[in-house]
Order: structure tokens, then sequence, then C-alpha cells
DNA sequence: GGGATATACTCACTCAGTGAGTATATCCTA
DNA sequence: TAGGATATACTCACTGAGTGAGTATATCCC
């Protein structure tokens, strides 16, 4: 919550999330993920249920117990003011210029301003493209200055930036398909 | 050591590549690192400090310590046998094909694999680069067979090849110039 | 009637990574 | 020549992503 850690995504926002669009309990969360994102953002059963504790103790979200004769007790969460909050922003700010991050933040925000509103998708997407842009002039700067005989930074860094450009493509491609959606 | 996790990079194998070039102390490895490779797997300071103590309790580095009367004790480590042995393993099992590992894994690995000798340089290129074509295979067979609704799992893999896919091209110019080398 | 599968959640753990702190020495500069 | 930055060398306490095995009940199927 607090320091951005290298790989810094954190799984909290993919709950917040889910819990925005409707109310649910662990169990449910975890079948709905690992259909439809399984590809995108792998959580765990255990995984879901620790963060489910620790956004409850944050008070990002509020938990229910609803009692049921045969089965098991279900937990019941829904997004408190400050959970909406952490995710509305989560939601419209653009993921770092990091594969990862593109491919997996992004990817689950498309996700759920796809489901809310083909115009938010379509704002999200452009500003990815345009974050991604300007990310990929600071690696290209970055890499000019690398002394030479830093051979494997460079490699390395040469690897990022060519990865960062097919980024860019897949996302143009991405912004196509979402604008003609939004054309309907 | 045992499990391997989603990210799976473990940093043990920087520390004892850089240690099977020479016995060496923390500060120094610190500061070696972040000059070589700071671009391509960055460990901080304490971090460093940590995988050694967990090196030397899991047996596979021995530390010494040298007094020195102005500054600071060092703790020198050189590797134990069985260290070595996880080592040289490592250096030639091809890293997994995903972007993270071949970006940070495999650069750091023919990074040790370079400084020692660039025939096996070459050997880890090419078991790389038929690792990562097996694993391409693998992931557009696992494309095709998903399901047309989970739109966002298609969206995730489809990036995820397209990765893959210019890490190949990069992989083969790599290749390229570490043939060069080897004609010398 | 016995094993697989679904429902629902708990617990204890590993380990990558951070950030601030400690203590000493040297070097620069105003 | 006092004072601040920088280099040397390492310690400590912490967060949080992710795993894996376990628990308890019910239903479904052969």
């Amino acid at each position: 919550m607090k320091s951005a850690t290298i790989g810094s995504l954190s799984p909290e926002y993919v709950l917040l999330g889910m819990l925005a669009q409707n109310p649910a309990h662990g169990y449910e969360l975890h079948q709905r993920l690992s259909r439809d994102l399984n590809q995108v953002w792998h959580l765990s059963q255990s995984q879901i249920y620790n963060i489910l504790n620790r956004l409850e103790n944050q008070d990002d979200i509020r938990g229910t117990i609803l009692e049921q004769d045969k089965l098991p007790d279900k937990r019941y969460f829904e997004l408190t003011q400050s959970g909406n909050d952490r995710y509305k922003q989560w939601l419209l700010a653009p993921s770092r210029t990091t594969v990862r991050a593109i491919r997996v933040e992004f990817t689950t925000r498309l996700y759920f301003a796809v489901a809310q509103d083909v115009r938010i998708a379509q704002k999200i997407v452009e500003a990815q493209i345009a974050e991604t842009q300007q990310g990929l002039k600071r690696l290209i700067n970055q890499q000019a200055s690398i002394p030479d005989d830093q051979i494997f930074n460079k490699l390395g860094l040469d690897l990022r930036i060519r990865q960062i450009k097919s980024i860019l493509e897949w996302l143009e491609s991405i912004l196509v398909s979402v604008e003609a959606r939004v054309d309907l």
C-alpha cells in the first residue's frame, strides 16, 4: 500500500475490482478469477483469503457472515468508501512501463473497465498508450547513457525496449477494437 | 530452493555465480552487481546480506572473517562443493519461457558464461532458443484451447506470445554475436 | 456404501525485497 | 580547521506475494 516495490503489482486491486462489481465471498471470487483472468492474474484460494483479511483490516472492505444450514458459512464482502476510492483511482491510473505491469495490471484494469463502460475502457487504453510512449522514451535515453563496457546492462535494456515496442503495437490493436465497440 | 514459485527467479544464483568467479564479501558483491547487472538483476545491499546468510546456513557458501584495523571487518565467502554444484546446474539449465525469466535470469547466466568461456555461452544461447521455441508452441496450443468467451485470458496470452516471439529474435541476434566471438 | 467432487475457509510457512540505522574513516571545502 | 559529504562494511526489523496442506460437510455417481 505504501511503498512501490519492484514488482509492485498489488493483487489487492483485483479483489477490490471484483467487489466493486458486486459483493461476494472468497470462494466465489476465486472461481470467477480462475475462470476469467487465470492467464492474466492468478490468485490461489489461500492468497485470496489472505488479501481479504488484510483489506478488511485496512477498512477497504467490510464482511458479513451468512450462515447456511447445510454448507459452511460464507463471508460476504463489500467495498467501503475508502475501498471504492482506492479502486477508482487505481482503475484510471496508467500502469508503469514494464512488461509485467502492462500485461498483468493493465489487462486487468481493462477487464473491469470493459465490464463497466466501454468509453472508460477507451480512455484507459489511450492513457496507457501515452504513458507507455513516455516510458519508452525514458528507456531509450537511459540506454544511451549506459557506458559501453556495461554490455549486459545494455543487452537487458535492449530487450526491454524491444518488448515495450511490441507492447505498444498490442495496445494500438486493442484501441482499435475498443473504438469499434464505442462507435456502435 | 524447493518449490518453483510463480516468479521463481532466485537471486541466490546471482551470488553463487559471483562467488564462483572469486571469493568476495557482501559490500564488494553489491558494488560489482550494481555496476555490471543493475539493469538486469538488481539486488539491494540488505538483500545481498540476507541471501549470503541463507546460503551460508544452507551450506552453499562458507564465510571467513577478515579483520581490518581501520575499517570494519569483512566477511569473505567462497563456494562449497554443494554451492558449486548448484551453480553449475543452474548455469546450464535453460530458463523458463517467460519474459521475465529470460530477460533477467538468462541474461545473468549469459553474463557468467561469457566471463567463463564463450563456447559455454554459445551452448547456453542455443539451449535457450530451443527451450523458448518449445515454450512458444505450448503457449500457442494453450491459446487455441481457451474458450472464446474468455476474452481477457486470450488477450493476455496473445501478448505473451508476441513477447516470446520478439524474445526469440533477440536471442537469435545474441547467438550471432556469440558465434562471431567463438570463431575468433 | 465408498470414492470423487463441490462448497467454504484456515493455518503455518517461505522468501524476495525494502528502508532505515550503525560505526568508522577519509576527503573536500569554505 | 571545523563540518559535511562520501566510502567502507554490515545489521535489523519489517512487508507482502505466494504456496501447500489441512478441515469439515454435502452431494453426486457407480
